[in-house]
DNA sequence: TAAAATGGTTGACAAAATCAACTAAATAAT
DNA sequence: ATTATTTAGTTGATTTTGTCAACCATTTTA
């Protein structure tokens, strides 16, 4: 029998991009944007100073009270390099050094307000060329870039690491779009993690299809969260006879777990019970999704019910949960 | 009257990006992009040669007889330095100068097989650099940093023009996902064009589900097409009795039509009715979907019924197309 | 046919970046 | 406690990289 084992997920080893074609593509992105930048490079706006100027300027503003060394490694550049840069700008009057009392070798690095002023013009600058980039372009179109942007940084930038909470938005008013990228989060997400196929896909179109031919914007509730363009996770609540309510869809990107944006999204729906007045919510999930019923009972959910069901092939419990409100 | 009138979509005008966001958000990209690029560059992984030289050798490479301006124009290089780096490339037997015999100034330039080696080298060294940057990502987000790049490559590179046909991607297996992104793109589309609510939405996903109840994958085949990971475009054939069939969810996205898109979407499916020997193919439309008519007559469709209608709030005729195969 | 423009080269330079040797302070090792 | 080692930053010398203006030769325009 163990022989027969395989384990659910394989150890997480190296993934191997075999896909030639994604580097190349990454390549070229490389190379495009080379070229890109090039083109703000060199003296910057024809200003007296470089583009490494305004990058040390920036780094000295946003990570206030770095010494040289932070700055360096930030950009990696040279440490004789920097110093003299850095010696540039104080006898220029646009940063200070302030002598770190616990260590005589280092000063921390602020900008004065003139140094603060010739950042914020080049900032001004570099968006003024940024926004002629972006007139030819529709706003969605314009949108669609920046989620590119933030996606690409945020994936090179933690790479395997979880998410952060920050990045992901949350709204609840339903728009175009939305019915279907609901179905599809759900496609993908329980393919991913029970293997279901696009029947399931199909079931779940039926259940929002049903949903929607009741909805009520004033008794229901679609919370959806994105990150970067993405839909990433959602809940419900759909208001049933006698004052009581449903909890439904909750669901989230595997990816997008334990970044307390479950406890997020759990607390907005009950918050709006608690506004509208539900006598009870109640939720209805199966014995497979063991991990969310423990967020369910820290939200002071009580099981109910418990049936035995076969569905989708599998056998398991139906379970019911309760929580008075 | 003519005051009332307004133009269905207003004269292309300069897309302002108000959102002061979004251009920090790209500075921010560019700042980051700008690190990343730098730990590429200097003095390319211990060659001899720089960033610029290899710039070069691919520009040669790929635009095969460009003239030395060629190269000065894609990269944006000074051309006294571009002068020195070829002579020096022509020195070491990387490149050859042919001179043309139409203008005694230029000659057109070629890598010699040394030069083809030194610059794949190159590339497979860039190459190593980016499967560690990717490896600890996993293999749909490497997908995904993949899709990203591109679409911002694609958005910069051709603002406001239209995307190319070799760009697109069209399949015909269904994938969970798919159902979802499929109800989406309608969604979106015809809110878009035609205001339609989110009540469309619902109707479609309707269809879409009753499609699937009799779904055979023998029988009945839907194309979807795709661009840089996103949706932009589909058809679908239903079987029907009597060796009939229908088509149906013919839909592209705005942006994607006049590049021949929907002509090979259309190919694909009339090579499908073929192949399945189908007597006849119909499909239903409104007279609302005007420029798609275009498109059926071209493929030898013909206008047989045209019966008034009341749908989604409007007046408009409901008419059917037929082709005997 | 002269003037202007284009493609490319060259010399002189300036700016950007690197390298290695160095000081001074802090930390670890004996 | 003293010495060795490391760390933070500086400095001089140098290389690499890129710029500018003047220039030639050819082609195009007036």
């Amino acid at each position: 029998m163990s022989q027969e084992t395989t384990p659910v997920k394989p150890a997480r080893e190296k993934n191997l991009p075999q896909d030639a074609r994604l580097i190349a593509g990454i390549r070229q992105f490389n190379r495009y944007y080379t070229t890109q930048l090039g083109l703000l490079q060199q003296h910057f706006f024809d200003s007296e100073y470089s583009l490494t100027d305004v990058r040390v300027l920036y780094e000295v503003q946003v990570n206030g009270k770095t010494t040289a060394t932070g700055v360096r490694e930030a950009l990696g550049i040279d440490a004789g390099y920097l110093s003299r840069i850095l010696r540039r700008f104080e006898k220029q009057g646009l940063v200070l050094k302030h002598p770190l009392p616990e260590d005589g070798r280092s000063s921390y690095l602020t900008l004065t307000a003139r140094g603060q002023k010739l950042l914020h013009t080049m900032n001004e600058l570099s968006d003024k060329q940024i926004r002629r980039m972006l007139e030819h372009l529709e706003p969605a179109q314009q949108a669609r870039i920046g989620d590119a942007m933030r996606l690409v940084r945020y994936l090179l930038k933690a790479p395997g690491g979880a998410p952060r909470l920050e990045d992901v938005a949350v709204r609840h008013e339903l728009r175009p779009g939305d019915l279907g990228n609901i179905v599809r989060l759900h496609g993908e997400v329980y393919e991913k993690e029970y293997g279901y196929n696009i029947e399931f896909e199909q079931y779940v179109m039926e259940t929002i299809h049903d949903f929607m031919k009741t909805y009520d914007a004033a008794k229901d509730r679609v919370w959806l969260a994105s990150c970067f363009g993405e839909m990433v996770g959602m809940i419900a609540i759909i208001h049933r006879p006698q004052r009581q309510a449903q909890l439904r869809w909750f669901l989230l990107r595997a990816d997008f777990r334990g970044i307390g944006l479950g406890r997020a999204l759990m607390d907005k729906a009950m918050e709006f019970c608690r506004q509208q007045q539900f006598r009870s919510v109640y939720l209805l999930t199966t014995n497979q999704q063991g991990k969310a019923a423990s967020i369910y009972t820290k939200h002071g959910f009580i099981k109910t019910a418990s049936v035995p069901e076969t569905l989708w092939g599998q056998d398991l419990y139906e379970e019911r949960y309760e929580k008075k409100m």
